[in-house]
DNA sequence: TCACCATACCTACACTGTAGGTATGGCTGT
DNA sequence: ACAGCCATACCTACAGTGTAGGTATGGTGA
């Protein structure tokens, strides 16, 4: 048996987080399926948070993001593809996104090519940063929402709970197909940037 | 003393919430500062995630969101007014708007109203479905930033921790104004659905 | 060979949500 | 006015959570 290693706690703990969902990751479910005792976990890891950070960072890593110097809209698609294959790749650890803050080198890297990239194209140093946080956000935000419903959780209402006389355009698209909000997402984002672009850098 | 009722719950719930976070939102602090026994709480509310979708339903009640017919743009601005009042009003609580889906009457009254509102404008239902769900799922995004930012919390990287060498851009704005990404990514969106709509109904 | 030190373990504690069973107080029907 | 009921508040208890403190042990460097 290999020895037990913080790589191999975290392995064990998105395989756990995609399997049975985040809240499910617990401690002693970690130690149990590594064959070893609950305490021995904390000689690789300070604390159970640690362990969702590690999570992200996992992700982060596994994601590509962009880190070579490109044109901004290419980077927005990249960073845009890169978190949308760790939503549908992991749908259950990618929820760890949302619930400890994403720092770690991997984003940070991004993010900096991505503030060139945006000043490249004219905006100011905040309108780049505001850029690079409204497309992160964006991206983060549909992946956790893809995320979830590839779990089968819905977190919006269920249509058909909803009484056809007061909602009729809910019922106007039931069986609508929820992958196309991704793209449209993504090229309601590039455009509002574009627009933004033209407009912050004609003055 | 008044008597214990669902009501009370859950605005003591989302008081605590506010003040100490969500995660020490607890049924037995809830219990202890409504000088009661913790199991006497589940006379009004089944279950622990009960509080927090009802944590959701109060403050989607609060928000007042736009529910009668309004010009498609009007109502994004409106839908964002509103939940950004929710962030800074409820920097703790708002975070459960992110753990539970969000369903129930009043978010749904209110796409209605959007989804007539985007059909009007020219989209396919389907459209109309996406473009309600980028709005939503933006201003969630970005009242859960704002949220976490007034807390305290940071979702992103420290600039500090950064090396100056590595990450020129970053340091460029050290200090800058968070707030402005409200309205930046409110105008992104908003121009970004105004392209889609006249893309989408030209043909 | 001896010492050390990292690692795995054990026990224990203060918490968490929740199930099952019990008293009581006030309203309703007669 | 009295009987009955039912909602509500309570108690005990349990399985499960993260984590602190202390202990054995095995492999490595001197």
């Amino acid at each position: 048996m290999a020895a037990l290693t913080r790589e191999r706690i975290l392995a064990c703990a998105v395989a756990m987080a995609d399997r049975d969902g985040l809240d499910a990751v617990t401690l002693r479910r970690i130690a149990g399926e590594l064959g070893v005792h609950v305490t021995s976990l904390y000689n690789h890891v300070p604390t159970r948070d640690a362990i969702t950070d590690g999570i992200v960072d996992s992700l982060l890593d596994q994601a590509h993001l962009p880190t070579t110097p490109v044109e901004w809209e290419e980077w927005v698609r990249t960073f845009f593809e890169g978190m949308g294959a760790m939503a549908t790749q992991h749908p259950g650890a990618f929820a760890a996104l949302s619930r400890r803050p994403v720092q770690g080198a991997h984003a940070a890297a991004s993010f900096e090519v991505a503030l060139a990239a945006f000043g490249k194209a004219g905006l100011s140093p905040v309108d780049s940063y505001n850029a690079v946080k409204a497309t992160a956000l964006t991206a983060l935000m549909v992946g956790l929402e893809m995320s979830a419903a590839a779990r089968g959780e819905m977190l919006e209402t269920a249509i058909e709970d909803l009484p056809e006389e007061s909602f009729p355009q809910f019922h106007a698209l039931e069986g609508h197909d929820a992958t196309a909000a991704w793209s449209f997402t993504l090229e309601t984002l590039v455009a509002g940037l574009r627009v933004q672009i033209s407009e912050r850098t004609a003055d």
